[in-house]
DNA sequence: TAGATTGTTAATCGATTAACAATC
DNA sequence: TAGATTGTTAATCGATTAACAATC
């Protein structure tokens, strides 16, 4: 019964959510999958295409209701449910992180970060808890947390990737450059490296060069 | 006569390419298309037609040789060449980046960052130059920067997007979870935003237990 | 030589684009 | 009503997977 839906469309449809976002704290109210498309860059059949996975929201020959979209998007991919997530790896980067504030008006709430410097935890003031990397296992099981954000140096990359998954984590953002490899196959994992983007927008500009 | 290399191919060339760095620092002199297929979670058909793009480099019955490898890939998609770069917007996570040393070790020279604050600037210390951000346009092209990130707030994100461009950047690296639009079409643009990256998450963890 | 593994062509699969009927 | 725009089916395109001959 359950459609599956395709992975490009999933990805399609968070940047439309986002979108919508926009939208609203700019008060339009309906949006058509044309206007959508030229802002997304994306042509407006796939637009529609991809919204019609969501189910019955368009209003045939007048766009979309801006505010019910966004539910219904909402309420299909789960971006209602709150989820606790946490940072390994309390340094620079790590750290920003910790500090987004956007995270907690999306329903993220970072509820630990955690270091293999004991001293670097004990010294620092954050408005999150932070523990030492051996307890990763403990706390991620004790606390439900569902996502993790790995800014460790990469050497450290695939034990904590280990460690987080055996505590029980449905979802990593792994921010080194190594690819991680979950030990279970129904833990997603999202890999990106700044590195590595300079890497592929090289090829292109490369590859676009010597047309 | 040049043959179009399809995008998801660059992707994983690039994984390649940073997979095979850590191969030559453990002295690993040879791998198959299975090997690597395992390790980077793709199935050896399309590693090897991957690397078929690259022309002549597997041993026939033999298995690659890393550094030549490594080589070819780097000819192709032009890793060879040092670019410079630049961050916009030094807060928390811009600040992180400014200071990652990856970059200089693959050819990446952070050589300007810029922010809006102008008292920010002054104060600073950092190894990098800092500029107001009324001067991208400047400064790009002074110092032909080929690489932008930026690290803005969303609202900014857009115009620092047009400056980075009419300065002639080539590719710009977006962490802001706003869709940015490069008012020229051959300047290439990746999103990165770990908002989004947790809202694919949170879809594919939802959309896996609905099942 | 025999086993291993590449390189390449063919077959399959899936996603995007196009077209258009339905309908507000 | 007429114009606009959705929803959906069909056609195209491109990428992945499979198969196997070439050959070290």
């Amino acid at each position: 019964m359950q459609t599956d839906i395709p992975k490009p469309t999933i990805a399609r449809l968070c940047l439309l959510y986002r979108y919508l976002d926009e939208l609203i704290r700019n008060d339009v109210q309906t949006i058509s999958s044309s206007q959508i498309g030229r802002r997304l860059s994306m042509n407006s059949h796939n637009v529609r295409k991809d919204i019609g996975y969501l189910g019955d929201v368009g209003n045939l020959g007048a766009g979309y209701d801006v505010i019910k979209l966004k539910k219904a998007i909402a309420a299909k991919l789960g971006f209602n449910q709150q989820r606790n997530a946490c940072v390994v790896g309390i340094g620079r980067l790590g750290s920003a992180i910790l500090n987004f504030e956007q995270f907690q008006v999306h329903g993220y709430k970072i509820v630990a970060g955690f270091d293999a410097n004991i001293n670097k935890i004990e010294t620092m003031r954050t408005s999150v808890a932070l523990f030492p990397s051996h307890m990763i296992v403990e706390i991620v099981r004790r606390f439900d947390i569902q996502l993790g954000v790995i800014a460790v140096p990469e050497k450290a990359a695939q034990k904590v990737t280990d460690q987080l998954v055996e505590g029980g984590i449905k979802g990593i953002v792994n921010l080194t450059p190594v690819v991680i490899k979950p030990k279970q196959s129904d833990v997603f994992v999202r890999n990106l490296s700044i590195l590595g983007d300079f890497h592929y927008l090289s090829a292109l500009i490369t590859l676009n060069q010597n047309k």
